[in-house]
DNA sequence: TGAAACCTGTGAAATCGTTCATTTCGCGAC
DNA sequence: GTCGCGAAATGAACGATTTCACAGGTTTCA
């Protein structure tokens, strides 16, 4: 079942076998906190099913989400790369199944396979980039565009329309950029009149025609 | 020369001397840009001499800093790890003398030296790890707060004070916390005339008292 | 099924921050 | 010295966004 796991997938079949073995599978309820900003745990997680949220959140409790994983994506490997503590937190947001692999684990896998490590490079570059546009947006767009923006990229093309297969509470878009979430509700229902997107059962579809600038 | 700069202080002589080989020093006057967002050039620069500033900027011509880098620092590696197009911009703020490496003998230094890999890890971590922490203020805190948390993380002890040896202008810390000028100016002001941080010649430094909250 | 919890829509007031306009300051070039 | 120019200060107007308040909906789950 961690051969699922995008990070393992081209892992030699025994190399994967020890990491199984010495992995534990837990499952976690809605909601639950795996890990908090701050700890000096350091596990990586793999999800096995399931779905999470990678956010960070200040004393008042206002949240900014960075990431949401699901199924065969993994998470926690960073404080395991330079033994710093947990530079954000990480919440279910259904029921989750999760591999949890210990440090020594990891560490004899990624010196035996420096394939392995490619893959990390290649992926903390991605996780870089996003960040980078992340942070573009909310320095330099208003609310509406960085709606606008978000909505783009979570869309895939269904047919010939964009769908966010994601089902989204305006709380949690509100979260992914920063805003209030009235000032989110508001937007959609511009967007929604204006004939831009439409939602359906919670289901936001992007239409063809687009908003200038967009 | 290329030995001081960090990503390299470690390797062996001769794959040194090979990058050194094939490597261009090149020196660019003031306020040049050496990479732009969006190409697909693939080089990576090491920085020599001189100083330059990583950003990201909109059509308007409004600009975020995201990092100020020296001598011995290095930047462009990003395009050559995931082979995808730039994901900043980078300008000259002094005179800046830098070695210009290609692709090809860096990957070639990468293959044969493991230990690269790991360093290249290690840096791109913290590297995720502020950008992370610069989500985090952009998303939850308010201008004051940024201006004062990049206030205190460019600072660095001296003598029994914390000061800041960059110098800075208004607008260059408006473009790092994402703010107009005349904010930063009003909020400095306030800083000052609170005894938190004195000014000399274009140098901060921040006194013992601190404001609630820092 | 019914209550509690959560999501959504929306107006009005309040707040934060930008933009604009103008003045002043500091400094290097000549 | 002083001219010129970018940096800084500052008030005023404006604009974007949040906050508050409240009124339905919808989902969840005992």
């Amino acid at each position: 079942m961690l051969r699922n796991v995008s990070l393992f997938s081209d892992l030699p079949e025994d190399d994967l076998q020890v990491i199984s073995n010495l992995a534990a599978t837990r499952t976690y309820p809605k909601n639950t906190i795996i890990i908090s900003e701050g700890d000096d745990s350091d596990s990586l997680y793999a999800i096995l099913s399931g779905k999470v949220k990678v956010f960070l959140s200040d004393d008042d409790g206002r949240e900014i989400i960075i990431n949401i994983l699901d199924a065969g994506q993994h998470f926690g490997e960073l404080a395991l790369l330079d033994e710093s503590p947990r530079s954000a937190s990480v919440m279910t947001i259904e029921e989750t199944k999760l591999a949890v692999i210990s440090k020594s684990a990891f560490e004899d896998c990624l010196t035996k396979n420096p394939v392995l490590a490619l893959k990390i490079i290649r992926e903390l570059s991605t996780r870089l980039r996003n960040l980078t546009q992340n942070v573009k947006s909310l320095a330099l767009m208003d609310v509406y565009g960085r709606v606008a923006r978000t909505l783009l990229d979570m869309a895939e093309p269904t047919g010939d329309k964009l769908e966010i297969k994601q089902k989204l509470t305006q709380r949690d878009i509100a979260s992914m950029v920063g805003a209030s979430r009235e000032m989110v509700s508001r937007i959609l229902k511009d967007l929604s009149t204006g004939g831009y997107i439409t939602i359906q059962n919670k289901t936001i579809t992007i239409n063809e025609k687009l908003p200038p600038g967009w």
